[in-house]
DNA sequence: TCAGTAAAGTGAACGGCGTTAACTATGGCA
DNA sequence: TGCCATAGTTAACGCCGTTCACTTTACTGA
């Protein structure tokens, strides 16, 4: 590990600004405001510029994108670790930081989580690899989850159903989490699809027929579906009460 | 009701044209392949010329998402219609040719239910309008499931609860179902998300890391979700408690 | 029937975009 | 000192939405 020469410095230096910007534009006028002129316009210099630093417009974005996976997972992180020890408690910080920053930043939301911009398709596509940026997000949630639901009686179908309707069709999963039993990996996807369902829908802004007040909703719903998973409380026939 | 001129016939085929135009492009290249100029050159016209029949190519937009709301919603009728008598099949089959739908439409469902392109979050925030695709596709969910969970002990939390933490923030939905009982406006929200959450997350390939099929994870969803609302578990004088 | 008019469509132009190609300046190194 | 990879420039191409001035077409009323 030598010292970076002062090529390197510089180098870096103007690939953050790039990326600054970017962000920049992007909060201000979404992922369709993002140009390579735009870009060089704030810095002083001309778009073809860009070009020694990103081969496209698009692969400037996947590598924004990135940094705001990885952005968002240590804001998530931070809740997890202010949270105390017990993971249940740590699970519904780490969703409510989700939700704020979310609904904070919602152009950086909607670029990582929303409809895939052009190029942003391939890049969900590589989600499977354990170092990507997404991959290393999910695997936050995953661990408390697991802890949580040690010992619990899971409101999921039983495991045999579940095993032949489900079985052959987590290998994703399987692949990076091989002893994952499959009704705690099925209740986490559950849970992760509610929590996306939710946050999305009030982010893009299709939740304003029935509700004014979104986090209204999402405090409840989170309530009720820690509620389901809370090992203190099991349910005994599979179906949850209050 | 006068019979329509002949002018009045070849503007409204025009229209229809551009909008067939405008959909293929959807369909093959997303909302950033629907432009003016591809559409005119489709059309063997000039892109003024259209000009003559939206104010803007955002407003082409619009009504293209105003039609696909209209032909989805056809698509979950006949899907209701189909299914016999009984609220839980009807509401299942409805699901089901939602997510057909999108997953055989995902540009035209991303076109509506995605993260919004530029025009379509004003769209979006008319749906408290009754007569909003949007909401009139929301409707022929709403009515099947009232039925459903008529007299049913429904999964939510007592109504005195879900009164004091959500009572005051529905009040868009309340504007157009007031009778609405607090604990089926909530269990009806919470299915909705999740429904969306899942089909979405298929659609713009967040599963990916996890799911190889996703139509069994969303098969399987559905049996629990049903499960939790069908009135297997009556309140014994089949009164809704609330 | 025919003049007048409103609608439909054209062509040129403006400024914006991503991207490529040819070219220039410069920092670092043998 | 001389070389050369690197970073940056300008010019250009072909897209794009949109506007404006213009022409063509179809309908209407006297």
């Amino acid at each position: 590990m030598t010292a970076p020469t002062r090529r390197e410095r510089l180098r870096t230096a103007t690939l953050a600004e790039i990326k600054d910007a970017a962000r920049r534009l992007l909060v201000t006028g979404g992922v369709e405001a993002v140009s390579l002129r735009a870009i060089a316009r704030d810095m002083g210099m001309t778009a073809p510029a860009i070009y020694r630093y990103f081969p496209s417009l698009e692969a400037l974005v996947v590598a924004l994108a990135g940094d705001l996976y990885d952005e968002l997972r240590r804001e998530i992180e931070a809740a997890r670790d202010a949270a105390g020890a017990d993971p249940g408690d740590q699970l519904v910080e780490m969703c409510r930081a989700m939700r704020r920053w979310a609904v904070g930043h919602p152009a950086e939301f909607t670029l990582i989580f929303g409809s895939p911009a052009p190029g942003l398709r391939e890049f969900a596509d590589q989600c499977v690899d354990p170092g990507h940026p997404g991959a290393r997000f999910g695997a936050v949630f995953l661990t408390p989850f697991v802890a949580l639901t040690r010992g619990a009686r899971l409101p999921t179908p039983p495991a045999e159903l579940l095993q032949q309707r489900l079985g052959g069709h987590l290998a994703p999963l399987a692949a990076k989490h091989g002893d994952l039993p499959i009704q705690v990996a099925y209740a986490f996807l559950s849970a992760w699809t509610r929590l996306y369902g939710l946050v999305a829908m009030e982010v893009f802004g299709h939740l304003g027929w029935a509700v004014d007040r979104p986090e209204a909703l999402f405090e409840t719903e989170l309530g009720t579906l820690l509620a389901q998973f809370r090992s203190a409380d099991p349910s005994p026939d599979g179906v949850p009460r209050h």
